[in-house]
RNA sequence: GUGAUCAUAGCUUAAUGGUAAAGCUCCGCUCUGUGGAAGCGGCGAUACGGGUUCAAUUCCCGUUGGUCACC
């Protein structure tokens, strides 16, 4: 059960104010969804993820179904307990992880497709079988067959208990032809419709628009989803090989969406797209890029993004929020000075590893393999994210977004 | 002291009488519904002094240093 108020439209984009009203409190939104794929944030523990200003997660339903097992988590009455995490949740279907663990891993393709790139596309990825009834997956973890289809998905998503579920849809690898998409659009609208069917609980179920880079495609999967009853909607897929052409496709689907419904943006959310996205009237929104990326020693700041692990911090006194030394994202106009840091905001970063701790320590602890280095540049980073979001809220409701 | 043996990149090891190779480290880069993963690129070396040879890191002699054995 849930319930989306739209509290404040935009006359300057699409953008929207809301609230998200959940079993599990209320997230304002836009928001930043962290991913927590195994049920956790990982190197970081509930209460401290509860201290970045996170109003919700989402969880992975394929890699839960495979260790530890719905049925165990089933036992804790749901992932909420289970990890001890009060605020408001959402599963992913595991439809990711056909594209993920099958095409993306036979082809070491991401789903935005760089460009110039060249791709010799399969009917079938190798560790996987696709179709009508579902996907067969081998287990990453030990090769073992598993099946999930749309039946087995929902029902593994109401064991995990989540506030958010999303429909099982199938993410075809980018730069397929119109003929697979369109066939692959089919059955993710079939999908669909069973999802609807099948689920007996009252979570609010998410239907995913597909469609890839076609425009007639990505129109007819948001009329289509439309006109189901779903509690709210995800974009998927491919967005095309640059930024603009994957603000274009958000916008196509968008406009073809209930504007009452809450739309989740799935997967995106570079530090240069946040603005962009919200400006194209989405709600919500997850991406691994401040978690993934704290562990490889890269940290977000007003002013670009550094490698905490490069040699010049060593001997850098400053916090990771500072002006001196960025030396990445220069190639984004929003990261220059002139804008005075990221859209404007302009107050240092008031987190506690910004509060009480050096890059030069931090560049030490990273360089020296400690776990805590890759513990405070996660909590930096969801900071810094939901601090960003937070303040395109504020720039919404001061209306000059 | 005598004998043996070794000396190649910051580290650990290849190879060859004819362009000295790799792993780790180091320096860059890539990463968008998550492997603390992976990949790409770069810097960088024949201990020192002679000799033989068209050509020596390689063969010979010496020096220095390390290791082992013996007195």
């Amino acid at each position: 059960m849930i319930e989306f108020k739209i509290l404040k439209k935009s006359e300057k984009s699409q953008a929207r104010l809301g609230v998200l009203k959940t079993c599990h409190g209320e997230v304002e939104t836009p928001a930043f969804v962290p991913v927590a794929t195994q049920g956790v944030i990982k190197t970081l523990t509930s209460e401290e993820v509860l201290e970045t200003k996170t109003k919700i997660l989402i969880c992975n339903t394929y890699h839960l179904h495979l260790r530890p097992g719905e049925k165990i988590i089933k036992g804790f009455k749901g992932l909420h307990k289970f990890m001890n995490w009060p605020k408001a949740l959402m599963t992913d279907s595991g439809g990711f992880q056909v594209f993920s663990l099958g095409f993306g891993r036979d082809l070491g393709i991401s789903k935005i497709l760089k460009k110039n790139s060249e791709i010799e596309l399969k009917t079938q990825p190798n560790f996987l079988k696709i179709t009508n009834e579902g996907v067969l997956f081998r287990s990453h973890l030990d090769g073992n067959k598993v099946f999930i289809g749309p039946k087995e998905s929902i029902k593994i998503q109401e064991s995990l208990g989540a506030d958010i579920i999303f429909a099982f849809d199938e993410c075809p690898p980018p730069a397929v032809d119109f003929k697979y998409m369109k066939k692959s659009l089919e059955r993710t609208h079939l999908w669909a419709d069973i999802c609807l069917k099948v689920k007996q609980s009252d979570q609010a179920l998410f239907g995913i628009v597909q469609g890839g880079r076609f425009k007639s495609l990505r129109t007819e999967s948001a009329d289509f989803l439309s006109s189901r009853d779903f509690d709210g909607f995800g974009i998927g897929g491919e967005f095309g090989s640059d930024k603009k052409s994957m603000i274009d496709m958000i916008g196509w689907t968008l406009e073809k969406l209930p504007k009452i419904k809450p739309r989740h943006l799935l997967g995106i959310g570079q530090p240069d797209d946040i603005l962009k996205i919200i400006k194209a009237g989405v709600d919500t929104f997850d991406c691994i890029i401040p978690t993934h990326y704290a562990r490889r020693g890269i940290a977000f700041t007003r002013f670009g993004s550094i490698n905490i692990g490069k040699s010049i911090y060593l001997n850098d006194k400053n916090s990771l929020d500072s002006e001196k030394n960025v030396v990445g994202f220069v190639k984004n106009p929003l990261y220059q000075r002139k804008n005075s840091g990221y859209f404007g905001v302009n107050k240092k970063c008031s987190c506690f590893v910004c509060q009480n701790y050096s890059r030069s320590y931090l560049c030490h602890l990273f360089r020296a393999g400690e776990i805590t280095a890759l513990k405070l540049l996660t909590f930096h980073n969801l900071w810094f994210f939901n601090s960003l979001v937070e303040k395109i809220r504020d720039d919404i409701k001061k209306e000059k977004i």
